[in-house]
DNA sequence: CCCCGGCCTTACTTTTACCTTAATTTTAAG
DNA sequence: CTTAAAATTAAGGTAAAAGTAAGGCCGGGG
């Protein structure tokens, strides 16, 4: 398993063991650096709570205010933080929540759910902010661009908009990018009903998605039919 | 408690029951709407995975591939996506957070524990994405600027001030501009209860929509039909 | 209390963009 | 070469959306 970001984790925690099996784990999942602390609120200065950082609380921490620590440094930050208790008690799973914890694992937990959760909060928290720009998902041919939320192909010359059945067909193949869709699968994703007889329509449909997608319909270099089979939209690699 | 975000929901199981549970527990909580349905697969089309929307899976579905749903689904969106299983079992646990799963929770659980979760997943989700439209609160289209708090259009032939449906539809049209939003999905923005014959009221106010932001309000510029999909207001850039 | 005006809804007709049909031509496999 | 499969046209057909107008609801003011 590889994880998204870069990410730092302080560990706030005083057994030496769950600290060196954090540090076993976390490693292990590519995570870069692991560091321990006593005493948190003294350490604070040294571990910039910023981007790709996140904190681990144990909620059994000798003066006991895991929580009251916790809330401090919410106030302070965003970073993913996420309590690590070793009984499990549903009145601090529910007060460890309500203070903004992003998770609360209790022991004993599966390291590699540890390792799941987290990177699911890091992905979470850091990635609407990474891929703002490039959040549209998009169907990249070649010059030519679908965006599938908005319904417009951009080409060299001009845009062009998806009709329903247009947009309803190349999703599919999309999905399937690469392997061959037959043409009853195509069908059963754009229409209600299984279409009877005429097959045509949906060579139509093909012909004029193959208009707007292709530089030259009769030349097709990305909607390739496969006779016999179906259709299939090629991949930008293997063409 | 109150939620941050005017959060739907859609809820995939088929145990009455539970859904009822979820219903209730949600509602309280101060979600607006919750949704069930027996085949997500059919139904997808109709819930719009937009922006502040979110699944719920029980992982026990009927045909058992609900892992397989799930991946599927979030291939096509990052809306939060969370597990509700009947029994914990460590195997199904770290095979749904593996897909991408937002949250894995086993029953029993406690009903503000789902709550907190849910609000925590939604939050760290949307709050770095809104906070960035709605820093501005003006609508600008060509000549036309539309303030939402006031509700006043300003045009070069005098101002309007949108009524209570208008602002509502056009808000939802303008938080998902540049993306197709359903009929369906903009009724449920604009109507508390399912409105019955909405067929054509819907299009009576998009038409006076139209009246107020359009120049010619039969070529709309801006306001855009995508026929058998639903509306879609454009943006400046791709027009 | 009743009327008035703004807003929403309903019902109906008209328009049009998209889809289907069908007939013909081209392509490729055996 | 033969033949089935697929492509190509272009012409209707059709359902979705637009347009239009009348009626209903509700709150404010006379």
């Amino acid at each position: 398993m590889k994880t998204i970001f870069d990410a730092k984790l302080l560990v706030v925690d005083d057994e030496p063991e769950i600290i060196n099996l954090l540090k076993t784990i976390l490693h292990q999942a590519g995570f870069t650096q692991v560091i321990s602390a006593e005493n948190c609120r003294q350490a604070r200065e040294l571990f910039a709570l910023e981007k790709p950082n996140g904190v681990i609380f144990d909620v059994t921490l000798p003066d006991g205010d895991g929580f009251l620590l916790m809330q401090e440094l919410r106030q302070q930050s965003h970073v993913p933080m996420l309590f690590l208790s070793a009984r499990d008690e549903d009145e601090n799973r529910l007060l460890g929540l309500g203070l903004g914890a992003d998770d609360y694992i209790t022991k004993p937990f599966l390291p590699r759910e540890l390792v799941l959760r987290l990177s699911g909060i890091l992905r979470r928290v850091y990635q609407p902010l990474q891929t703002q720009p490039l959040a549209e998902e998009c169907l990249v041919l070649g010059t030519v661009t679908v965006n599938f939320k908005s319904g417009i192909v951009k080409t060299s010359d001009g845009d062009k908009t998806l009709t329903a059945k247009e947009h309803a067909l190349l999703k599919k193949l999309w999905e399937n990018q690469g392997h061959i869709v037959t043409a009853d699968s195509l069908c059963r994703s754009a229409w209600d009903d299984d279409l009877y007889g005429y097959e045509n329509t949906l060579m139509v449909h093909i012909r004029r998605l193959r208009e707007k997608i292709e530089v030259d319909p009769s030349q097709p270099q990305y909607l390739l039919t496969i006779r016999g089979m179906g259709y299939k939209l090629a991949k930008e690699s293997n063409r």
